[in-house]
DNA sequence: ATCGTTCAATCATCACTTTGTTGGATTATG
DNA sequence: CATAATCCAACAAAGTGATGATTGAACGAT
């Protein structure tokens, strides 16, 4: 029984963290960030002012650590690939992190959310995948390379933001096919003809 | 000599709406709007607080409308076309406004800009090209052209940000033809097989 | 178990800043 | 000159950070 990332984190603490959370979250639902408040927050959550301060630069900070849980699930999936282009199976099962995750992904990509998350957990390949690209695509200059990198990042993004906000009506299966299949068109067109500034 | 919507604003009103304009944008470089508060902005415009409430709720507002300002001339750009895909000459068009407004547009797409505005613009799109679509795809399923929309959008979008990330390396010219090399090849994927859910 | 003891976690209160709003004085424009 | 635009200053209300005081969970001794 040891747990060893677990710390054995007061009752209180986890309480009090859980609270100023799932108050965020919830008036995530009926206003943007930049109108919530600390006293808000803490109001809803019955916790006092400088308890929050305690674990909390701002309510912009209590987000970045509510989203970073999400990533930390996600970067474990995708940290490990190293291929050309992320496959319809490492797809599938980001998305279905994203649908068991499926309230709070319906905040953080809403209408209210952050739109820098997700670039944050798609470049999460770039690094992976970058020295493979390379070989692939021969010796291809770097800005081309950059912009197939962002092509990659913003078909995903656009894919998964509009999933989300159709309230997943496809299968993380479904969904894994499209992207692919819209990644794999994309590509080619660098493949065959480089930018070649 | 009667440009209609132009008013007759005083000369005093419009450097007065100059001033705060410059004081945000300027403060932007150094931080996030979250960050920035009406009092600090108008310190820096050296123009009453008064005055500023006079014309704008916020700094979420002033910014909102300069925002505007740049997609009302986008949106004449864009406006009329009808086409499936926006033609590398439109593209052209679109990126030659957004580089002479470049110092505006790093600002508003960069570090601290507001991500939501670009899909605003790409969203202009949308309704012209509905129609179109359906002509070209046949009896497509409604959700298959959400994401075919979504995916010309977010293709824009990254291209566009990249763009001005890395200080408007390319012409307007390049750029348009880089990313109509990627939307064809993404939506040829459409029209071989439909999404079929 | 029950009791202290200890220390982290929480709270109550402070001084300060920002926010909207208002009424009246001042200034610039046409 | 008339008046629209701006400034001034004063206000209550709200939000912000930081302080030192108070509480309660964990633990060893009894």
């Amino acid at each position: 029984m040891e747990r060893s990332v677990q710390k054995k984190e007061n009752r209180r603490v986890r309480y009090t963290r859980l609270a100023l959370r799932e108050s965020l979250l919830a008036q995530l639902q009926k206003a943007p960030l930049n109108k919530i408040t600390v006293t808000k927050v803490c109001e809803m959550a019955d916790v006092n002012r400088s308890t929050f301060y305690l674990y909390y630069k701002d309510v912009y900070d209590l987000m970045e650590k509510i989203e970073n849980e999400l990533y930390e699930e996600l970067m474990e999936l995708i940290g490990t690939s190293h291929a050309v282009l992320p496959g319809p199976d490492l797809l599938r099962r980001v998305y279905e992190v994203i649908y068991i995750n499926r309230d709070l992904a319906r905040v953080v990509f809403g209408k209210f959310g952050d739109k820098e998350f997700m670039k944050k957990v798609s470049n999460i390949y770039r690094d992976q995948a970058l020295h493979e690209w390379k070989r692939v695509l021969g010796n291809t200059d770097e800005a081309t390379l950059a912009y197939l990198h962002t092509f990659i990042t913003y078909t995903n993004i656009g894919v998964v933001e509009r999933w989300i906000l159709t309230d997943f009506q496809e299968t993380p299966e479904q969904l894994a096919k499209l992207t692919y299949r819209l990644l794999q068109n994309g590509v080619s067109a660098f493949i065959n003809k480089p930018l070649g500034r």
